[in-house]
DNA sequence: TTGTACGCGTTATCAT
DNA sequence: ATGATAACGCGTACAA
């Protein structure tokens, strides 16, 4: 195997200096048309590609974009989120020649450290910020790193830096008002972890809708996005005196684990209590019963904040992102609330119910 | 914000050539402890730290590795595999300096042009080879561009690429096994695709498992390791006019939906139907009954596999990986199987039983 | 230890 | 308007 060609191989094939080949190559004007093509030819025969190392160090740009995650793996593969995110993100950068870094840490000092890394070495242009924190230090260390960033987050309130709003609040709304119009009256709140942006502005959206229709603000249990988190939270709820009808959960994840946790406690779903996702899983729709959940475009998300990213890197305006608007996906987890004036008592105090249900 | 340092500007500030900068900066030889002092002061006084581009274009190394990953964000989002192995990676990565380019593609044919692009920008210096499938381009492809390669796999048996055994026959025999000791003698699988080597090998697995214990082999639908899959599967199998008293599924996706279409059909789990999954996600745990799955650790394998391929980069062999076995987690959707001669009969035709079962 | 060529495109300066 | 020439970015490696 022969050594790669370089950009002397073809400026001396084509018989013209190096200058002459970069520009043709970029497109530049001031090559004769004749020329640029006898360029392109030899550079072809050859199968000449630009270095990207000698590209990046005389550009001095990587070429590259970062995506810092700190999750623990389980909480990332839980997530499908991720995986579509990147996925936007990716058909955006192959387009424009860039790659994406990525790291995975567990903690906030190995995060900090990270961001560090990547701009000490220069190894990326800029990054993506997600999972933001309600006090999140990344955007003040990103910029005194002089590191360009993207912020992806629900409220495009950080003045500091670009963001792109992935607004779920309509989502959450959506399925509030959902279970609303299903005539729910007591509908309460698995929330995700309070310290992050999306577990506030979710709960809040809940909030907001049961506000709009009238009715008062209903139990809400913060939990962590976790299944655990979630069956603890429903656990919760379900041993209040005044039970829900029906609980909107700040994930699927969450909302899987409780929609366990009351079937085993022998508490119909939806007979007795509805309940509602957020994310749309794959697992969602074959779950018994189905999920009723919230689809978002994460990847709609991923491109729109490429293409935020790789503009702010070019100096340019960010496009506008037309982003499909959250989903509302109706299944079979949702119905009417019980009566509440049956003539027979139908419904007796979880404590009272057998612990758990034989299905023959 | 001024200038980077430079390697120059520590020369000079040491009052040495930047050649006895990069010797220390390296722990080479040749260099007076005293100078050597001397030279990392002035280093860690100017804030300097050495140009990643400089040093790959100069060494000819872009201290990157790559994974390209073809799946469709679904697929890869109903996966805990992928972000696991990922963080594994990523432990050894950041431990060497070298960082992960990860590039997600949706069809073969891109697939290709990734593996061509990050070998002609040398934007790689090797990449990982997941999902491995049965007659598979890629090796060839590979070997062809002269881009290193690490292959992750089940079956160490490709001799042109070195192997990371990723075994999960064990995961799956396990799985059988406990089956079969609880008294199973009707043991079904679900495969995931016929096309994924991962998707042969635990077949045969389970095939294996049940030869050696004595029994004859079951059914066996393949699917494609997706929760529709997995619930079209689990209908063929129970309409079989022998229905199975257990299914083994290649994953918990489709465990998971084979399981509710089981009790969407009135059909006890673990009571009538025992069922494992294999992957132990997280939402296993928190199933109505919780799942019977199979952990394996992706997080090792991951770390295997870096270890592997930064050997490889290295002209070294590849320390021996020691992973975690397998480990089978037990729960409650296995149980002993139905008595075949009841006193009553306790088992009608799923045809003739309640569609739907209500929970309360 | 030092000096210097080298890796490979990009871009500013010049010449036609 | 075209194109050549050379400096530049920054660390590495080899001869001196």
């Amino acid at each position: 195997m022969r050594r790669r060609a370089t950009i002397s191989d073809v400026a001396r094939a084509a018989g013209v200096s190096k200058g002459a080949v970069s520009f043709a190559l970029n497109g530049r004007p001031g090559i004769a048309p004749a020329t640029r093509e006898r360029i392109l030819r030899a550079a072809s025969e050859l199968g000449w590609t630009p270095s990207h190392r000698a590209r990046a160090l005389s550009s001095s740009r990587s070429l590259a974009v970062g995506l810092v995650v700190a999750r623990t793996p389980e909480t990332l593969g839980a997530d499908p989120f991720f995986p579509a995110f990147i996925a936007g993100i990716e058909s955006v950068l192959a387009e424009h020649g860039h790659a994406l870094v990525l790291q995975v840490v567990t903690n906030e000092r190995a995060e900090h450290d990270s961001y560090r890394r990547l701009a000490a070495d220069g190894r990326v242009d800029g990054v993506f910020l997600t999972d933001l924190r309600s006090h999140d230090s990344r955007p003040s260390l990103l910029s005194g790193l002089g590191l360009p960033a993207v912020c992806v987050a629900p409220t495009p309130t950080w003045a500091s830096i670009p963001a792109v709003a992935v607004d779920d609040r309509p989502g959450i709304a959506a399925a509030t008002r959902h279970l609303i119009e299903l005539g729910h009256k007591h509908v309460a709140h698995v929330a995700g972890s309070a310290g992050l942006v999306h577990g506030v502005s979710r709960r809040e959206a809940w909030a907001g809708a049961l506000r709009s229709a009238g009715l008062p603000e209903g139990p809400c249990v913060v939990a962590d996005f976790s299944a655990a988190g979630g069956a603890a939270a429903t656990k919760e709820l379900l041993d209040r005196v005044d039970p829900p009808t029906a609980i909107v959960y700040a994930n699927d994840l969450m909302a899987i684990a409780g929609m366990s946790t009351a079937i085993g406690r022998g508490i119909g779903v939806p007979a007795d209590l509805s309940i509602t996702g957020f994310d749309d899983t794959e697992v969602a729709a074959h779950l018994q019963p189905p999920l009723t959940s919230v689809r978002t475009d994460a990847i709609g998300w991923g491109r729109a904040a490429a293409l935020c990213l790789l503009a702010l890197l070019d100096g340019r305006d960010a496009p506008d992102p037309h982003l499909s608007p959250p989903e509302l996906v109706v299944r079979a987890s949702t119905a009417p609330p019980p009566d509440p004036h049956p003539t027979t008592a139908r419904r007796r105090p979880a404590s009272m119910r057998p612990r758990t249900e034989t299905h023959r």
